[in-house]
DNA sequence: GCGCCTATGGTAACCGGTAGCAGAACCAGC
DNA sequence: GCTGGTTCTGCTACCGGTTACCATAGGCGC
């Protein structure tokens, strides 16, 4: 048994390989620390700190002799590292389930407009409210990642277990819903009645009496404040909406179009059609096509939301439009403001939509034979 | 000067409030840690970590026990701490700069899909190649937040500068992006040219002659990949791409309303239309009906992405599809297998798009009447 | 000149994990 | 029984920041 001088190598423990990153990666030139910063700046981490951290008591001269150290080597402070220490996150959460891209889309840059410059970072999570585990996957994810703040979007920023599990979870969310949602907490509200009202209005003014509205699934309080904002906007020109000319859509395309040929084909079919969102809308159109019917000759149709497709389809839709973007931007800045007076729970911010009016809709046939 | 007999008032540091997170949030119920569940399993922290990462050496019936604990307090390793011992954050990120809401979107599901359950997030980042600080502001969220990896999509993935940047900052890559790209690195390909030629032969075998290609704009690889497809397709039926009916536009709606204007304005003008996204059809559709040009009796067009608006408009178009979200997903896998085997930079798969065909297609004007 | 307050910076502990190693328990072979 | 190797486990030092607490230097009023 030559007892092999035993070779000094490294016995190193095999089990100490982590799984997620087996980091094999070479690790040159690792990252300036702030320990680094200190020494560079011959002043010890906490001052450096504080520097970081905007914090008082530190000499207008050191702090910029400091300043100017951290802009030279391009530091910056590991988030991770804050984070940890911070007890959160520096991430801000986007739970949404809304089924418009365009509109998911504009909230996130939106959202982005008010992180950027702040070292905080935008994460993305869809959700399902209908699924059985939904609130678990919620909990999971707001307390694993200590997320800074969430943002939500209709329509789950208007399920109130949500909130609550949020509120328990002392994580500080910013709800984008439309007026009538409880407003017990920061909020960015939409005054989506008022802008069914204006549609409601237009298409009176044009002559229009026979008007269908398109409504929304029930599960969508939009549904319900638009058509009720549609209803008063009529009573104001002592119109009512006629129970038969208000049919239940889904917020889909293919909604729009069934419901579409059902209004159409009958003998006393509207000469306008109000559609809860621009999905629906377009689906009015094709069933307009489909029958021969022109637009906006023989029917008007206005639409919610100011998609894109409102400005692509032919002829150009009129349609209801909120200010997407911006609205996630103070949604976003919302969770900052939150967070620094917690006692504020008022809504951030009020919008209300404006009617862009196009080609799709015009007086109703009659009418417009004996006013023009 | 009653000295009044100073308060045992904890004196501390008032620069002692970090910026940030003002917590003066009540800090109860702190969550369970590590030590936490070591001290519940009767072991070491050690031994609790090698469970959480699938170590071996652990004994079967030691690691029952602490996932049976694991499990019944749901505990969860928090993401902060474990990324900043591995020096890498569980944070994929997705760099973008697509215009189409509806593309990235589907990008961002697939990437959810793959990391679903892995623990890992989705944090987004549109970018804009042609911003000064663009290469910049890229390595500073990178190198920041030491991304666990990052999925690029057209056009940026077909930045070499980013590539090299992301390569240096040791930060694994997958770019999704068309065939011609430089392939040194792990990419999902896509064969838009196989797209763009069956959209070719579909439209000859209808009998169509005078067909005009509408591009995209010079700085996608994906327009001149479209471009070659097409111009090899129809070379299968013996036919040329002639220079006149060669268009640049620039993927928006926009250009191709200005294009199809002028297109269709011609006395001899084309019997089909093959735009190089579905943005640009629907701007073709808009001038066909401005002029009155019926689709598809008098005129075909095929676009390309099958984005939602294709079948949202009338009538319904004929477009090329990828499967975006599959391949949003599959690239997020190639991120992890990267981890893990960090010497194959092979492709990590390839699609072909289909052509859906819809209503927007048909024999042209003159063949139409001869065939039929 | 003394006592005390303010301004400023240092030090050690900690946030919640993982890595490096030592050491114990167990087994086989001589 | 001893040696040597393997499997399993725990102690301790970090990762890169922040916080609690202390120390020191001036400035001020008496």
């Amino acid at each position: 048994m030559k007892t092999s001088h035993r070779p000094p190598r490294a016995k190193r423990d095999p089990s100490d390989r982590g799984e997620p990153p087996a980091s094999k990666r070479s690790r040159t030139r690792s990252r300036l620390t702030i320990t680094d910063i200190a020494r560079l700046a011959g002043v010890s981490k906490k001052t450096v700190s504080r520097v970081i951290n905007q914090a008082p008591y530190v000499q207008a001269e050191t702090r910029a002799r400091i300043e100017a150290i951290i802009a030279e080597h391009g530091y910056q402070p590991d988030p991770q590292a804050r984070g940890l220490a911070f007890r959160r996150s520096f991430l801000v959460g986007l739970i949404h389930d809304n089924p418009n891209p365009q509109y998911v889309e504009n909230i996130q840059l939106g959202i982005l407009d008010a992180l950027a410059g702040r070292g905080y970072e935008l994460v993305i999570r869809p959700c399902d409210r209908r699924s059985p585990t939904f609130l678990d996957d919620m909990r999971g994810f707001v307390e694993r990642l200590r997320l800074f703040g969430v943002v939500l979007t209709p329509s789950v920023s208007e399920d109130d277990r949500l909130a609550k599990l949020l509120e328990s979870a002392d994580c500080p969310y910013v709800r984008i819903a439309c007026a009538t949602v409880d407003k017990s907490s920061r909020m960015v509200l939409t005054h989506d009645a008022r802008g069914a009202a204006a549609a409601a209005r237009r298409l009176a003014e044009l002559g229009h009496r026979r008007i269908a509205y398109l409504s929304g699934p029930p599960l969508f309080r939009s549904s319900h404040e638009r058509r009720a904002g549609f209803i008063a906007g009529l009573a104001e020109y002592g119109l009512e909406l006629a129970p038969d000319l208000a049919v239940l859509g889904a917020y889909t395309y293919e909604s729009g179009l069934a419901r579409g040929r059902e209004l159409l084909a009958r003998s006393d079919r509207p000469t306008a059609i109000f559609a809860g969102n621009d999905e629906m809308a377009t689906g009015v159109y094709s069933a307009a096509h489909e029958l021969g019917i022109r637009i906006p000759e023989d029917l008007s149709v206005i639409g919610f939301d100011d998609a894109p497709i409102a400005t692509r389809i032919w002829p150009a839709m009129t349609s209801v439009r909120l200010p997407v973007r911006e609205m996630g931007r103070t949604a976003a800045e919302g969770l900052f403001a939150t967070s620094k007076t917690a006692a504020a729970k008022a809504p951030v911010a009020e919008y209300t939509p404006t009617l862009m009016e196009r080609d799709s809709t015009a007086p109703p046939p009659r009418a417009r034979a004996s006013r023009s």
